[in-house]
DNA sequence: CACGCCGTGCCGTGTGATGGCACGGAGGTG
DNA sequence: CACCTCCGTGCCATCACACGGCACGGCGTG
């Protein structure tokens, strides 16, 4: 089904460069004109693209997208919004829900927090499972070997004996800490939902400079609080 | 493209009852097993959908649609949803932040209210032009023929005249507002995004109980405001 | 006017999608 | 235990249709 994997990559390069035309993408793909023309008529007929403002060569993605994905972790994403809303209200900073996917966690959702030195990474961002605080909340609970750890930062646990100590420090704590590991200057507290297996994971992202060891605890608690909260919710 | 437009049919319907097996899927999509079969093995090889939970025989989405659908909209609803908190702070009812679409209006975001009695709509949930706030708030700022309307409650306005009357007043008011015209139960006010034209709206919704004419005064001038500081913000 | 790039559409070739079918396994039932 | 049903998987002959090179007309530019 060649076709079938080149019109979902003509799908996500429009998505990336949207409004774009058939030239570019062709491009941007190194496939035939006729190729990306005919996957863009597909995309149309089905509903996935449209023209881009008045002009019928420019294309954009319609929110079928956004209908697919919210379908997926509907239920989830409308359970956690109250209570990454209460945690952000306790905390006044900067709120995310990941899922664990394949080898990472993936960001789906956030709540920012009103002061203006703050963490903003995009819906849909993947951070390492080794190095993120929601990472190492979700790893502790899984029962899996650890592969290569490749480093980021000079803080990132690169050793696998010394993540396994610090992911049975995790268990032990309730939640998980990121000191600068992924990003020197960004830390974070996590915890993971489980029923019973981690689902999900909610954090309290600061940057470094604000994150001192009191904080770091009392936000801990509460977002191990808000998780079981959560875990609750989801029976 | 036949198979394409198949393959993502079988998204769809796997977006809609996952976790799913494959004869579940052809039955419900009246596709024969071997060919909802190859599009599973596809979409899987291309990352769109992944075993769910230890099953290899049951599927689920991945984030894919996600990282996609956040792309589209990514600069509008990161903009938006400052403004949202603050028009809920003010109003404490329930905002929605919708996109024209065809002839609908697409709900992107959503904030909700405190209050037990509340209007819950999923995420890309379709309303009609002419018989939500929403909608109707795009539709003034539209230059378009107005077809045939259909009729939901009994307060629907389903007079091509009397809706062009109404946009009128909507423009000459700032804002637009909905009396149970497609939920009898449900009211709300709404104002278009302009950058020039109406790429977006947001509004403010209510049960009918509580939507008395004075909060449809008070909500109106506060969801035009919100627009205008929205728009300003897009640039 | 010539040139380059755009989006579009045609068409001969041959690849690979199609869908009926068979198989093995996992429950459920008498 | 035998029988039955429904599951997911994989094979294969047929031929529909995806492929991609190419030509065309339109447009902006030098």
């Amino acid at each position: 089904m060649q076709n079938v994997i080149n019109a979902l990559r003509v799908l996500e390069e429009v998505a990336d460069r949207q409004p774009v035309g058939v030239g570019e993408l062709a491009r941007g793909l190194g496939l035939p004109k006729s190729t990306v023309q005919r996957s863009l008529k597909t995309l149309h007929e089905a509903g996935w693209i449209r023209p881009a403002g008045g002009e019928v060569t420019r294309w954009q993605v319609t929110s079928k997208a956004l209908q697919v994905a919210r379908r997926t972790e509907l239920g989830l994403r409308d359970a956690a919004v109250p209570v990454m809303e209460e945690l952000r209200q306790r905390t006044g900073e900067t709120i995310h829900l990941m899922v664990p996917e394949g080898d990472a966690v993936v960001l789906i959702e956030r709540l920012e927090t009103d002061k203006p030195l703050r963490i903003v990474l995009p819906l849909g961002t993947r951070l390492p499972l080794h190095a993120s605080a929601n990472g190492k909340a979700v790893l502790a609970h899984l029962d899996r070997p650890l592969g290569d750890l490749p480093g980021y930062t000079d803080t990132t646990i690169t050793d696998p004996r010394a993540l396994r100590a610090e992911l049975d420090a995790v268990l032990a704590r309730g939640y998980a800490d990121n000191r600068g590991e992924w990003r020197s200057d960004i830390a974070a507290v996590a915890a993971a939902v489980l029923a019973p297996g981690p689902v999900a994971s909610l954090s309290v992202s600061t940057p470094a400079s604000r994150m001192t060891e009191e904080l770091r605890a009392e936000y801990g608690k509460l977002v191990a609080g808000a998780a079981r909260t959560l875990a609750e919710l989801l029976n």
